[in-house]
DNA sequence: CGTCCAGGTCTAC
DNA sequence: GGTAGACCTGGACGC
């Protein structure tokens, strides 16, 4: 297969980007979802573009992401392509001033080797979505709703349109979301009509706080499900607190307990980073070395 | 077989 | 603004 096209592993300050460390906080962007020791070698994603689903083999080389697939492109479609994966890995966003701040921290300083680039879905729908379905259930179920996701959408996960159309009966008795169906139905709905824009979200120009009041306004998406979508938007404030993240903070740190203002506090040093740092001190054994 | 709970959220006080 | 209770599902666990 001959090169799509090779984005450098270089962030939006010129900072380093590690393919192998650009891994998803939650199964939420790879369907199915990719292992993290998958990353270093090549990152399989099923692609809609154009009406169809395409096989899209990402690996680095050289210094940079390369993309590869089997299927015969039309017009325009390469340059969809880039943009998508540009997005997916974040390239544009800037994280010198983090790398800067965990220089010389004894916990975080590995994090400079390119770090932090956490893997999103090719939109916001899709990172929303998937989102509700980590909510209050075991992982299993979230693998298998994504997969049942995935499998309606033909390999890839469906557009807003096609999940508004899809009957509730789908929902409950395939997807088995339970009471999460109504909320992803309603969902898309509003974004098939038109008037719920989730791809805005990526604007630079909103500010957090417009974007958080945009995440709590959607059914299924409270104070977690916020923090999470926002460090897949870059967004990398808040704490992502849940009942992994709890236990594995404690965990970690040797602490008998913490509670959840006690966290913040221990990473508020990190200021708008704070949501970044916490989750890499969590995930530091997902990456290579 | 019943209870609990998992990478929470919503509603009703 | 803070806090119980309910909520789909299905695996884990105790009895």
């Amino acid at each position: 297969m001959k090169p799509l096209f090779a984005l450098p592993l270089r962030g939006g300050g010129g900072e380093p980007v590690s393919f192998a460390r650009s891994v998803y906080s939650h199964g939420c962007a790879g369907l199915p979802p990719a292992t993290i020791t998958e990353m270093p070698l090549a990152y399989r994603r099923p692609l809609r573009i154009g009406g169809r689903v395409v096989d899209l083999v990402l690996q680095e080389e050289d210094g940079a992401i390369v993309a590869r697939t089997a299927a015969k492109l039309r017009r325009g479609e390469r340059e969809k392509i880039e943009k998508i994966v540009e997005r997916m890995f974040r390239l544009r966003d800037d994280l010198s001033p983090f790398y800067a701040r965990v220089a010389g921290d004894e916990s975080l300083a590995w994090a400079a080797a390119g770090a932090g680039r956490i893997l999103a879905s090719p939109s916001v729908f899709e990172d929303v979505i998937k989102t509700i379905c980590t909510t209050n259930c075991a992982w299993s179920a979230t693998e298998r709703m994504t997969r049942a996701l995935a499998e309606l959408g033909g390999g890839a996960f469906p557009e807003a349109v096609a999940l508004a159309a899809t009957p509730e009966r789908w929902y409950r008795e395939t997807a088995r979301m339970g009471y999460r169906g109504a909320y992803v139905k309603a969902i898309s709905q509003n974004v098939a009509t038109g008037s719920l824009d989730l791809e805005a979200l990526l604007e630079d120009r909103m500010d957090d706080a417009a974007v958080e009041e945009a995440l709590l306004a959607l059914p299924g998406i409270g104070p977690y499900g916020a923090a999470h979508v926002m460090l897949l938007l870059g967004r990398h404030r808040h704490l992502v607190l849940d009942s992994w993240t709890r236990p594995t903070y404690r965990r970690l740190s040797g602490k008998r307990q913490a509670a959840d203002s006690t966290i913040r506090r221990a990473f508020s040093r990190y200021g708008r980073y704070a949501g970044l740092a916490f989750w890499l001190f969590l995930t530091r054994n997902w990456l290579p070395e």
